[in-house]
DNA sequence: TAGGCCATCTGGTCCT
DNA sequence: AGGACCAGATGGCCTA
């Protein structure tokens, strides 16, 4: 089990056990003093406000943990939706498991050069007599580190959008497209080689 | 030990 | 009003 989730068991356990109108932890509002009858509708109606001043923060811690839990699903949804999306990505001999950053830039990239290949090979289809040229099998970065060459093509939509994003476009990230000297650019595109 | 990655909490904003 | 979405903050875990 990920040490993440049993942190979270550990630590949120109580945060929504019960449900939002209850809450067994509300506070004791009892005043421990008595007091004169003269000061009774007074301290009835401090206390009445006291009470409905705890009412309100019990309202809006509720409302908080409610939120929360909120928050949490749709993160778990949006996990569920990355691994979702990993599971479809050629996968890595060694198995390691792509980050969240990696497996966005790794499905961009992937999904341009499905689309290459496709329209590379419409253009084969056009010129039979020519040799079999698909994928540029060394994308060469561009000169924002994440736009390559796509096979001498210049009206291709090359992957260039990462490049706005901050703190991408470092080498190893293109390099998904590169050939692998040990597995090979094929290895990229499964079933098409 | 520093840095990367991650899950969660939180408050703000927008939308229905 | 309440939910969805977002971004910043925080702390834990892991690895070089």
């Amino acid at each position: 089990m990920d040490p993440v989730y049993s942190d979270i068991d550990s630590n949120s356990c109580d945060f929504f056990p019960h449900t939002d109108d209850e809450d067994p932890r509300s506070p004791p509002t009892a005043s421990p003093h008595a007091s004169p009858p003269e000061q009774q509708q007074q301290r009835k109606r401090r206390r009445g406000r006291a009470r409905s001043d705890a009412t309100v923060q019990v309202v809006k811690k509720n409302r908080r943990l409610k939120a929360n839990d909120r928050e949490r699903n749709r993160m778990h949804n949006l996990n569920d939706a990355l691994d979702a999306l990993r599971g479809v990505l050629p996968a890595f001999p060694d198995e390691t498991k792509l980050t969240k950053i990696e497996t966005l830039r790794f499905a961009h990239n992937y999904i341009w050069a499905l689309s290459e290949t496709i329209r590379i090979a419409d253009l084969q289809a056009g010129k039979p007599g020519d040799a079999p040229l698909l994928l540029s099998p060394a994308p060469s970065p561009g000169s924002d580190g994440c736009s390559w060459s796509s096979g001498g093509s210049s009206s291709s939509p090359s992957p260039s959008y990462c490049a706005s994003s901050p703190g991408s476009p470092a080498p190893e990230d293109y390099g998904y497209l590169q050939p692998d000297p040990v597995y090979g650019f094929h290895s990229f595109l499964p079933g098409i080689y």
